[in-house]
Order: C-alpha cells, then sequence, then structure tokens
RNA sequence: GCCGGGGUGGCGGAAUUGGCAGACGCAAGGGACUUAAAAUCCCUCGGGCCGUGAGGCCCGUACCGGUUCGAUUCCGGUCCCCGGCACCA
C-alpha cells in the first residue's frame, strides 16, 4: 500500500481548488449567506504560530459551514501600512513599498501551503493607492460630518518611534509597539470624534450577544463612563469668571473646603498673574508638565498642591474657598477642576491633612456621629446629610439629585456624564502611511482635498541614506500645491494617519474590492455584512474591535451600510506558549509553521493546534503532541486505504448484527458531536477527539470482523463519515482518501452527514447502583426500563441484595438510562 | 482599590441539563511482531489500603462550610493565579 505522502497529496489539491477556484464567493440571494473573517495579518514576511492558529480556526469554519450549505465569504488581505516597514527600509536599503510586497508574496504563499480555503479574488492591501484612496475619502467624510478636527494639545509622543500616539496605543504610560516611556508634547494634531459615539458604543455592547463577555468589559472599562454633576463655582477674586467642575458627588457640595486646578488649567496663568505667587505657581506648572506619562498618572506619586492665593465661591452657600494647582489632576477628564472634599473622598482626606485643609463631616453615617478633627480616614458610604442648609436630613441619594435640581434653578450646575474615553489622535508623523487629504492655504485656511484629486498618493522615490525614512515635509514635489479653493499656492498636510483607520473599513473593501465609485459597493456590503464570525486576538479587544465599530456607525448615520455593528460574533482566541512562556525570538522557542509543515504537512499542524486546546483558552505547544496528531491522521490513512476494498462487497450477503449496530452508534453520535462541537461551541478539540474514537471504533470493528462477515454498506459509511468530519481539520488528506473512496467530485463539495437518531440509542445501557450516593454494583437493562423496574432489579442485583440485608430502604432514586440511588438507614 | 476569567492525574485537556470524575491525546511502564531498529498492535496508567486471586474499601476536582438521595457543576466564605481599568474627581 502506498503511504501517506503529506507534502504531495497537500501540494496536488492546493493546486486543484486553486485551478479550480474553489472558495469563489458570489451573492447568491438563495442561499444564507455567512462572513467567515480571521483579523488580517500585517505582512511582516513570515508566519508564526499565533497566524497559523487563527487561520486554522477560520478555515475550519469555513469549510464547515459551506458543506452545511452556507454561501460563505472568507477573505483575506494586508495590512500593511505601518512602522516595521520604514525600520526595514533603513536596515536593508529597500523602500518600505518593494519591502512589504515582498512579504505578501511570502506570506500570501505560505497561507496557500496551509491550505486556508480564502477568496483570493478578494485580497486587499491597505498600502496601495487603490484602497488608501478609500481610506482617505472616509477621512473626509469624517471632516465634512465635523467628526475630524484639528486642535493643539499635550499629546503622547514615542520618541523612539518619533511620532504621536492615540491613547488607546499607550500601555502603562509606555508605547504599545516599543514599550518607550511615552512623553507629553503640545502639538497641533488631527483628532475623531470618536467621542460624540461614546454612549452608543456603550449602549450597544448590550447588543453584542456574540462576543465574548470579556471583551465587552474591557471596552466599557475603556469608555469608562460616569454620571454626576457640573457645577460652577465664581472666584472671589474674578466675579466675571466661573470655575467648572465635574463630581460624582454632588450630595457633598457643602463639604468643599478648597478647590484643585489641573496643571494644564487655562485658568491658572490668568488667576497668578502679577502676584507674589506668579512665581512658584507656574514654576510647580512646568515641573508637573515635564513629567512623562508614567509619573504623572501612577497613583503612588505624591500628591502635591500649591496655593495660587485665589478662592472659589460655592454655589451653594457662597462660601471661598482656596484654589491650589495640583499634580494629580489631570486635564483630560471632567473639566480639568476637582472639588475637594476631604470628610467624604480618601484622596482629598490625605491631601487636606498633609496641607493642613479644613476637613467638613457634611454625610453621617446612620447611628455615627463623625468630626473632622477626629476621622482617621474618609467616609465615603451613604448617610444622612449635616451642616448641608436647607439639604440637612436628606438621605445623600437623594441629595445628590435635590443638590443638582438646585443648582440647575440658580443656573449654577446640572447633571453630567462624564466619559474616560478621549477623542482619537489619528495623525501620526511618518512616511509609511495613507497620507491626510488636507492642503493648508494663507488665504483659506484649511481645505479639503476634493474627491476627485483622491488619492493624494505617497511619493515612491524614497530616500533611504539617513537614520529613518524621511517624513513627507521632505518631499517639495509633494508638499508644494495649489489651494483648490482659490488655486493659489498651497501646502499639503504632512502628517499620515494612524494604521488603524485603514483597518477600521477593510471588512467593508472585502464585498466589493475592485469598486471604483466608493470605498464599496453599497448592495454588496448589504448583502455580505456584518461579519457572521470574526477571529482575532485579544490585545485588539479596546484597539482595532472599538475603531471598527466606531467607523461602521458614522457608516450606518451617513447611510452607507446598514448594519451598526460589524461583528456579530467574536472569537478571541489564546496565545501560542512553549515551555511556559509566549514564543519569541529572544526566549529561542519558537516554532515555526514552516519547518511543521515541511516535516509533517499542514494537516497535521493544523490538526495539533486545533486539538491542544480550545481555540479562545492559550495553548502549549508540544512537539510530542504534534507527533501524535501525525501518527492519528496516518492510521487514518492507513484504515481508509486498506479498508476501501471492504466497502465494496456484496451488500445482500451480509448480515447485520450486534458489532454493526454498535459500530453506526458510535458513528452517528459522533457526527452529532463533531457538529454540535463545530457549530454551538466552537470546542474543535473535543469535536477531534470524538473523531479518534471514530476512527478507533472501525479498527476494533475491523478486528472482531476479522475473519470476513464485514458489512460493506455499514463498513463505507462509518469510512466516508470520517472522511467527511475529519475535511475541514484536514482538508488535503479528506480530498485524497475522498477520492480514493471513488468519489470523483470534491468532498468539500458534499453535504455534511446528517445522524440519525434513531441509531444513538442502545438497546441496554449499564445502570450504575449507588447505595447513599456511593457507587456499589452496576446491571445492564433494557434502555426503556421504567423508574420503578430499575429499583426492583436494583433491589435483587446479587451484591446489593447482600449489602441491603436488614437494612431499611428509607428512599429510592431512579434516573433511566443513568443510575438506581438507594438510601437506607 | 474596582471589574472580569480561572484553579481537575506526570502533562494538554474532557465531563453540554446536578447523576459512574479523569473522555481523547501526550508522556511513562510492560508485552507482541522483528536478526535488529523503525513503524504497528495489545495491556497498565489519580492516590492510599485490604486480598494469593477474582475483587473490595477509603480518599480525591485549590481550601472551609451549606443545599441535595446525589455537587467538578448550585449557594456562602477563604486562598492563590491570570487579564483589564485606575491620582478619573
Amino acid at each position: 500500500m502506498d503511504s501517506y505522502k503529506p507534502r504531495e497529496i497537500e501540494q496536488k489539491w492546493q493546486r486543484c481548488w486553486e485551478e479550480q477556484m474553489q472558495f469563489r464567493s458570489e451573492r447568491d440571494p438563495a442561499r444564507p449567506k455567512y462572513y467567515v473573517l480571521e483579523m488580517f495579518p500585517y505582512p511582516s514576511g513570515k508566519l508564526h504560530m499565533g497566524h497559523m492558529r487563527v487561520y486554522s480556526i477560520g478555515d475550519v469554519l469555513a469549510r464547515f459551514l459551506r458543506m452545511r450549505g452556507y454561501n460563505v465569504i472568507h477573505p483575506m488581505g494586508w495590512d500593511a501600512f505601518g512602522l516595521p516597514a520604514e525600520n526595514a527600509a533603513i536596515e536593508n536599503r529597500i523602500s518600505p513599498a518593494v519591502w512589504t510586497e515582498k512579504n505578501i508574496a511570502q506570506m500570501k504563499e505560505q497561507q496557500k501551503q496551509l491550505g486556508v480555503s480564502y477568496d483570493w479574488e478578494r485580497e486587499v492591501n491597505t498600502s496601495h493607492p487603490d484602497y488608501y484612496r478609500w481610506t482617505q475619502w472616509l477621512f473626509l467624510l469624517m471632516y465634512r460630518r465635523g467628526l475630524a478636527y484639528k486642535k493643539k494639545a499635550p499629546v503622547n509622543w514615542c520618541p523612539s518611534c518619533q511620532t504621536v500616539l492615540a491613547n488607546e496605543q499607550v500601555e502603562g504610560g509606555a508605547c504599545w509597539r516599543c514599550a518607550t516611556p511615552v512623553e507629553t508634547r503640545e502639538l497641533s494634531q488631527w483628532f475623531l470624534k470618536i467621542t460624540d459615539y461614546a454612549e452608543r458604543l456603550l449602549k450597544d455592547l448590550s447588543k453584542l450577544t456574540g462576543w465574548p463577555e470579556r471583551v465587552k468589559i474591557m471596552q466599557e472599562n475603556w469608555i469608562g463612563r460616569s454620571e454626576g454633576s457640573e457645577i460652577q463655582f465664581g472666584i472671589k477674586e474674578f466675579p466675571e469668571l466661573e470655575l467648572r467642575t465635574f463630581t460624582t458627588r454632588p450630595d457633598t457640595l457643602f463639604g468643599v473646603t478648597y478647590m484643585v486646578l489641573a496643571a494644564e488649567h487655562p485658568l491658572v496663568r490668568r488667576l497668578v498673574a502679577g502676584t507674589e505667587r506668579e512665581k512658584e505657581v507656574l514654576e510647580f506648572v512646568e515641573r508637573v508638565r515635564r513629567e512623562n506619562e508614567i509619573q504623572r498618572t501612577s497613583a503612588e506619586t505624591e500628591k502635591l498642591g500649591v496655593f495660587t492665593g485665589r478662592h472659589a465661591i460655592n454655589p451653594v452657600n457662597g462660601e471661598a474657598v482656596p484654589i491650589l494647582v495640583g499634580n494629580y489632576v489631570v486635564m483630560g477628564y471632567g473639566t480639568g477642576a476637582v472639588m475637594g472634599v476631604p470628610a467624604h473622598d480618601q484622596r482629598d482626606f490625605l491631601f487636606a491633612r498633609k496641607y493642613g485643609l479644613p476637613i467638613r463631616v457634611v454625610i453621617q453615617p446612620p447611628g455615627e456621629n463623625l468630626s473632622g478633627d477626629t476621622m482617621e480616614e474618609a467616609y465615603t458610604g451613604e448617610g444622612i446629610l449635616v451642616n448641608s442648609g436647607s439639604f440637612n436630613g436628606l438621605p445623600n441619594r437623594e441629595a445628590m439629585k435635590k443638590i443638582t435640581e438646585y443648582l440647575r434653578e440658580q443656573g449654577k450646575g446640572d447633571f453630567k456624564v462624564t466619559y474616560r474615553l478621549r477623542d482619537w489622535l489619528i495623525s501620526r508623523q511618518r512616511y509609511w502611511g495613507a497620507p491626510i487629504p488636507i492642503i493648508y492655504c494663507d488665504r483659506c485656511g484649511t481645505v479639503p482635498v476634493p474627491e476627485e484629486d483622491l488619492p493624494v498618493e505617497l511619493p515612491l522615490e524614497v530616500e533611504l541614506s539617513g537614520s529613518r525614512v524621511p517624513g513627507l515635509e521632505h518631499y517639495p514635489s509633494f508638499v508644494e500645491t495649489s489651494c483648490p479653493s482659490c488655486g493659489g499656492p498651497a501646502r499639503r498636510e504632512t502628517d499620515t494617519m494612524d494604521t488603524f483607520i485603514c483597518s477600521s473599513w477593510y471588512f467593508l473593501r472585502y464585498t466589493s474590492p475592485g469598486y471604483t465609485q466608493a470605498p464599496f459597493d453599497k448592495k454588496e456590503a448589504d448583502y455580505w455584512m456584518p461579519v457572521d464570525q470574526y477571529i482575532g486576538g485579544i490585545e485588539h479587544a479596546v484597539l482595532h474591535l472599538l475603531y471598527a465599530r466606531f467607523f461602521t456607525k458614522v457608516l450606518y448615520d451617513a447611510g452607507l451600510v446598514q448594519v451598526e455593528e460589524p461583528f456579530s460574533r467574536l472569537l478571541a482566541q489564546g496565545m501560542v506558549y512553549k515551555d511556559g512562556a509566549k514564543m519569541s525570538k529572544s526566549k529561542g522557542n519558537v516554532v515555526s509553521p514552516d519547518e511543521i509543515i515541511e516535516r509533517y504537512g499542514a494537516d497535521t499542524g493544523r490538526l495539533f493546534i486545533l486539538f491542544a486546546s480550545p481555540p479562545e483558552k492559550d495553548l502549549e505547544w508540544s512537539d510530542q503532541g504534534v507527533e501524535g496528531c501525525h501518527r492519528f491522521l496516518r492510521r487514518v490513512w492507513r484504515l481508509v486505504k486498506e479498508g476501501r476494498a471492504l466497502a465494496d462487497g456484496e451488500r445482500d450477503a451480509a448480515v447485520m448484527g450486534k458489532e454493526e449496530k454498535e459500530l453506526r452508534r458510535i458513528i452517528h453520535s459522533g457526527i452529532k458531536k463533531v457538529t454540535e462541537d463545530i457549530q454551538e461551541r466552537f470546542n474543535f478539540n473535543t469535536a477531534i477527539s470524538a473523531i479518534m474514537e471514530m476512527v478507533n471504533a472501525a479498527y476494533n470493528y475491523l478486528h472482531e470482523r476479522e475473519k470476513g462477515g464485514h458489512h460493506p454498506a455499514v463498513w463505507r459509511e462509518a469510512l466516508e463519515s470520517i472522511v467527511l468530519l475529519l475535511a475541514p481539520f484536514a482538508p488535503h488528506l479528506a480530498e485524497e482518501l475522498w477520492s480514493s473512496l471513488g468519489h470523483r467530485e470534491s468532498v468539500f463539495f458534499q453535504p455534511w452527514p446528517e445522524y440519525d437518531p434513531q441509531l444513538l440509542r442502545r438497546e441496554e445501557v449499564e445502570i450504575v447502583i449507588q447505595i447513599n450516593g456511593k457507587v456499589r454494583g452496576k446491571m445492564t437493562v433494557p434502555v426503556d426500563c421504567s423508574q420503578e423496574e430499575l429499583v426492583e432489579l436494583a433491589r435483587g442485583h446479587q451484591r446489593i441484595g447482600e449489602l441491603l440485608q436488614g437494612k431499611e430502604i428509607r428512599r429510592a432514586v431512579a434516573v433511566p438510562g443513568k443510575l438506581v440511588n438507594l438510601v437506607i438507614g
């Protein structure tokens, strides 16, 4: 018999699939559609195990759903802009575009070797002008809708990447890409107004029933909604000014004994201008601003404040309290001004003790009498208002409402919802990105590039002699242009867009990748969207997944798409580990998909990666585990190749005996389990183990019937079921075995096998007999025994009878098909 | 600090509705085949105890308690690990 040669058969079937364009997808209103999508990769040039894992998961689903009769779209493309191409450009003296193209070609080849069933006609590349033209078009759409704006603001700057970063790209005060601590710089930059969508992005999370809870919670935390009140204080020394503050505890307003401003607060300079405190305060402000993000946002940093010499007027009691500037108040949240209520906020309490500020109790816990002089920590719980004028005696919950309503009547405040989410900073001071389509004219100001002039193309002749790829400001032919409005001389914006913009809409482009009239053809998008199953790493929980939701909502509002959410179901796959650590070059524990394919074939690699762990959990790589999966595939190969002759025997001569019934029972319950495990639970690991059990059962049958007498039809059903169920996991092997069973057509054109519920039934079942909950015996009984009969049979069981001698049965519980439990005294 | 997720053999993991804990695989040990090796096949495989044996008993799903005829599963509490958020007013 010919032996299993994975490389040969894999190449053979990959060629066949490609020639027949088997995975091509077209609109077909007659069939239910299904959009399977894996997060597209950055073209680094080499697939790693994480890639192999995500593509294996997606491909099982795509192939399974096709066999289930769905019209499946399964596309792939390239998130091709970004910094690594620039670094590689300098290192290898090769232009980012050429480097990227080369990598794409390599990775695409590897994906093909994995046997992933992509519709390559839908491939997209975000760095291609045909694509980024529409990224720019979408930027202009945002601009027209008032969602793109430029402002000077303190922004995160990564000194190593030499560019600004979005908040989402700063992790613990460091750059998400290179881990360098970020600095704060005051720069004029482009932002997208994602905060306008904060409420909807939060609220619609509840619609995403197919998303993992943890991802939704991460987004919820990131958006950070908090309800409170905005309150306007007066300023004693400047009656014409007011000081707005946000608080979640308006019930403590009478307990305010000071006010703290952020160093960046716009009123600070004005408050101290020309006073004796000016120097001290401005020095403090400078010192605070020089600190980096990590120092400034650490809860451990000592809280410092400096008095401005000015006083805020409390709108409810007219009291004047000192205004300080503090290092712990951030300008980006609320109003950049915090009212200090030391009696009822622990941080304020410590601050007040440190600087000798008064502590006034305004909420009394039930049955206690706190005093500001003696309390050892702030009281933050519920209670009754005291020292609060006409609000005395109110429960504090009620007072929150009453006090805010009072302020509203006085024109001094209102209810207010505040979010942690900030606007999305999208400018990048880098070459390899989609240019922001904006022109600056001395006469007309900021002018958007007219749609018909898109794309604003990147200059492709890149200067590679320096230590970094020069930014667009170094290309006079790019910068110098004429104003679309007045025709006069003008300059182009030289910043490019954050690559996360490119990836915020690519799933829409797949629906009509060649479309030239708009980013996508609405009728195609309306047919294919939403993505039914999205698969990718958890690291994008608040980056890509939030941005893509935002873009989709904007497009929905503009009437360009029918869906408000892009991804119905999300699978966040776990990471691949080896020897307890994430695979990395520095740890030397990397196993590359290439070497696995080379040695065992893609089918073995796919099978192992799916078998070793459920997809959402981290996976521990095991060379021996791979070996085991390879053994299994060889076992399947032999089973079918050796057993196929037995499947064509004389049908009528065969007897349907106990062995046949048992084999059919295992085959049909296997079909049930594999189907449900893939479809409902993504438990590919247990689906595979069910197939292994089917294979074991087939070998057992073969041994039992060694002396001839196989039932050809039953045997054929067993072999074909195994091959069909294995097809999504090990597609090449399945094709090969399917054809050797005498079929001309691809296994993927076969309908998914159905199970017969009748065949799952056993005629006899083993029943466990328990006494007081402990297993004391077993018996085999007809499957339809009633509860009463079971109890009687159990009493009659020899060993049980002995144990029951002289004991009284106080209670008997019988579960048909499972057990009998006798409770004795 | 707040919010999630988790803790099961030597290992990866299973137990889907509260019903025999450890499916399936890996590793390990023993055996068959072979001149030998590879490959393949068969057996054992949570711990302890009793028994010559067939077999039997006890313990065991992080820990303590509860509900229940019966708990890996439900409830209360504790410990530990992983992840997210965090001077957020």
